[in-house]
DNA sequence: CGCGGGTTTGATGATGCTCAAGCCCGGTGG
DNA sequence: CCACCGGGCTTGAGCATCATCAAACCCGCG
């Protein structure tokens, strides 16, 4: 079960983990399970969890006045799925993480990351380069988002990350595009006639 | 002209800059000036160079195929200009970066950051924060483009970045928000309408 | 005075949304 | 085994939002 997070973490990072920092790591994350349908985070509470997935496949969205989703994360296996935001600066979230499939997660606490995972050379090191790749694959979105028609965004999307695809119903794709689900419907019908 | 970036940095940290901290510092950064519809990056190049500004503005954009231009950044004093992805991944940027005013800045060359600024621990420090303040910004950014229309996007951005409002030309900040001139301009009409 | 850059306005059209209906398919229970 | 149901997907008609194109206006500046 840990192995999962071990490897994704030396995977990340030029200086290993050494034999106390995996016992740290073991002793410090709690496997947990969430349920299809059941909330990591809801909107309005503070972010005090991490998830690492080991298998699943998670959701991250706001809901807007009209009662409609605005998917703005998806995550599968290896992924981290939080709230950065209300982590860090202990804000009261704008958005939902629920489980889209029954899902394995190893979850750590922020008191316990900060007592015990923060200071590891490894993990420090990941962090980094996953906020940088985060960071730059926003930035990507963002761009589509101004720069591009609904057709050629879901495109990118195929080729950035086509596990989406297989994991997710297209009305959950098209939000996350920026769409409906009507639309996404239509463009995927130009897009066969091609 | 030092006394600007110095502020800056100890007003990110709580670890404050040493005497030979701001000695490398005055040595490394270069000062130059950007004339207005200068460029600091061209589309293509790899961003070897980031900014801090001084004084003045400068905007970072893409053009698309039909030359029309994507604004996704704008900077002013205190800010820092440069394009992250291309920096860190030596890739070409797919952005230029150019002076909207004539603009002085502090220029650090990516082998001079590397070797003298990087270390810097009130360095690390701010720009651990900047990242992470640039990755909630870019963040709620997306959520409004996928999430609010043209008009309560301006307003937020009114309330975010009263500045920009200030500096820019409405074309810009229309760019800015994902929507044309045009469509600025109405959306500015039924604003003073009520 | 004329020019250039920025803004506004109007007419028209494309893109994508809303609402409503129907279909497909896998799962559940009679 | 079949009927039904729910979730997801598709399709169509009408509509809202926003883009495009073209023209006019405004104003600071050489």
């Amino acid at each position: 079960m840990y192995e999962a997070l071990i490897n994704y973490i030396n995977s990340y990072s030029t200086t290993q983990l050494s034999e106390p920092d995996i016992a740290a790591i073991k002793d410090t994350f709690k496997p947990g399970k969430i349920k299809k349908k059941e909330f990591l985070l809801k909107e309005g509470q503070v972010c005090n969890l991490t998830a690492f997935v080991i298998n699943g496949a998670l959701r991250q969205y706001s809901v807007d006045e009209k009662g409609s989703e605005h998917i703005v994360g998806l995550y599968i296996e290896n992924w981290w799925a939080s709230d950065r935001e209300s982590w860090t600066t202990l804000t009261p979230s704008l958005y939902n993480i629920d489980a889209w499939e029954n899902t394995d997660v190893l979850l750590l606490t922020r008191d316990a990351y900060y007592e015990r995972i923060k200071p590891i050379p490894a993990f420090i090191e990941m962090n980094s380069k996953l906020q940088e790749n985060n960071a730059f694959s926003v930035q990507k979105r963002l761009h589509a988002l101004i720069s591009l028609p609904a057709e050629k965004r879901y495109i990118d999307l195929i080729n950035a990350y086509p596990q989406f695809l297989q994991r997710f119903p297209q009305h959950i794709i098209a939000s996350y595009l920026g769409i409906t689900k009507e639309t996404l419907s239509r463009v995927r019908r130009q897009l066969s006639n091609k």
